[in-house]
DNA sequence: ATGAAAGCGCTAACAG
DNA sequence: CTGTTAGCGCTTTCAT
């Protein structure tokens, strides 16, 4: 039903071979043919299949991008920056959901990897061994985890945790807990790497909990674990898990930040309009969505392989964070 | 370099054809020839080539989902379950986002037509006429907003609407401003037609605002023109414009819900977080993108294109709707 | 500058 | 049940 290159062809007295010209070499073609061409294209509505291109140039002009979970609030801007990035270069953004689950993820890269000419694997959940595997079927670029030899974009989440922890140790917290994200998560790792050495330099000491799911029932259900380490301050894997954290301990009657500073990451859109306003670590998810995007699609193969973009991220001071108390919060709550 | 059907048949010793229908048709084949095929196509890493099959088959096993903005709270659960139940049912899914601009939906739409079995079209923008004409190119499945037999998903808006202004006059509101959404958006004129004759119904007046972009800055941005109104209770278009306008009326010290009550629409996770929790209409955009990939890939042609799928609404009280103050709040806050 | 022909990976009759 | 053949819509040599 749809006009194909043949009946443009056949409607301006062309061959088929023409016709494709004027679109994929319009430099190749007689400016008077090509704007004829062009002309009855256009009035048969024609529009080239980039799936039969496909089948020929080995491109599809589409990218594959897989997260852990569409709902969790830090990848919507990063799912629309990758996408409006895509589409300014003429391509089409494939989303995936994997639920959180590493299964899922290697499913979805394989069945995605004949219909895309490359897959942006965000906060990977699967084993670098199995990347590592993976790329043997389609070009990856990573986000928010560094895979040896394969392009990837993270964030100083290292620069991030330790700014939370000097922040709160400047406060006069001595007991920090780290409210553990993920198992399999990059970004957690290293939020506990920095943090730990962060609050060692300092003279704290900091207990950390987890894995956890990152989300905010996490962060609520966690409050009592918080609570029992004695700690007078927390940093959370996420501002989800923060945020979670805030309402159960308003639940319980324990004031923050005047028993209890919290620090979250990532600052989404939530972080400022919780009570209180939410101290985190922002980090920016639209530029990584990107910078993604951009990598994958670099001409230049040997610079991208071993490409690792560091992006930014920073402390931004709210109200969830304050001196530390002089009682420890646990026996505050009980008082 | 991947396997292709050829490579799999000469390594079995079987014709592609008996390949083919090995995946496509597997009732047709002898079962030792089709478990020596599939093993061998196991092994070779063998798989599909989605594009190839489409160009024949006319069917891509691939879903279009456009909606305004990929990163307005209302939308991520509803991808994620279109997403989830497309997957479910061997579909990949486009995601697309148009900035709440309706020249870039019908561009999308085009771009998408030849790549997808249908194209799911969130909130639109576009005139109902346009719509008519796209649904030349491409099956169509609406949501959030009804069109003459059209396949659609809608919501049951009015009846939230009223359940809303009813709930305001029961406080004792009488005078309730509506803060109006986007312009084109079906859900808006919905909302003030049913809103105004529940108002009338009741004995209540009903101010509209409008038209605003359906976001949290818009909310506070209209803060100033709300409380001109004199009105005792709000009505917002959604719970993102809810909120803005709740974090500007605490800036100005107005009370909530002492002065001022707010109702939002969607409940968004955001609802329950912020002070105070948003009494709000829930509208279930999770079932609403399941619904919509279902209509979509239904095999009753007949059925599908007429049918119009209603999903209910739910009004749920919390903490930003309380009894009308004796003192309009611009006076209290002029005080 | 344009045409002819081959073929991308696959499915769909049609034979056998 | 399996092989043969044709061709989906397009690009790309290779001629002309």
């Amino acid at each position: 039903m749809p006009a194909t290159i043949r009946d443009v062809a056949r409607a301006s007295g062309v061959h088929v071979s023409t016709v494709s010209r004027t679109f994929s070499a319009p430099h190749l073609v007689n400016p008077d043919t090509r704007s004829r061409v062009l002309s009855t294209a256009e009035s048969l509505g024609y529009r080239p299949n980039r799936a039969a291109r496909a089948l020929i140039t080995g491109r599809t002009h589409n990218i594959g991008l897989i997260v852990a979970d569409i709902a969790n609030p830090f990848f919507p801007p990063l799912i629309k920056a990758a996408e409006s990035q895509s589409r300014q270069r003429d391509y089409h953004l494939f989303v995936a959901d994997t639920n959180e689950d590493p299964v899922v993820e290697e499913q979805l890269v394989h069945a995605l990897a004949k219909q895309v000419d490359g897959v942006l694997l965000c906060s990977p959940r699967m084993s670098n061994d199995l990347i590592e595997k993976l790329r043997k079927d389609v070009p990856l670029v990573v986000v928010n985890r560094p895979v040896e030899g394969l392009p990837a974009v993270v964030m100083d989440i290292a620069g991030g945790a330790r700014a939370a922890i000097e922040h709160l140790v400047g406060l006069g917290h001595r007991d920090i807990t780290l409210l553990g994200g993920p198992r399999g998560s990059w970004t957690n790792r290293e939020i506990r790497r920095s943090a730990t050495a962060a609050a060692r330099a300092a003279g704290a000491t900091l207990t950390a909990l987890g894995p956890h799911q990152p989300t905010e029932a996490a962060g609520q259900a966690a409050c009592d674990a918080v609570l029992a380490t004695g700690a007078s301050a927390v940093l959370a894997y996420n501002d989800l898990m923060a945020i979670g954290l805030l309402e159960a301990l308003h639940e319980r009657g324990v004031r923050v930040p005047e028993q209890l500073s919290v620090v979250g990451i990532d600052d989404i859109m939530l972080s400022r309009l919780v009570h209180p306003k939410l101290t985190t670590v922002a980090t920016p998810a639209a530029a990584a969505g990107r910078a993604a995007v951009d990598m994958l699609l670099q001409d230049d193969q040997e610079h991208r392989a071993t490409a690792l973009v560091t992006l930014q991220t920073q402390l931004v001071i709210r109200d969830s964070t304050g001196p530390a108390p002089v009682t420890p919060p646990s026996v505050a709550a009980d008082a």
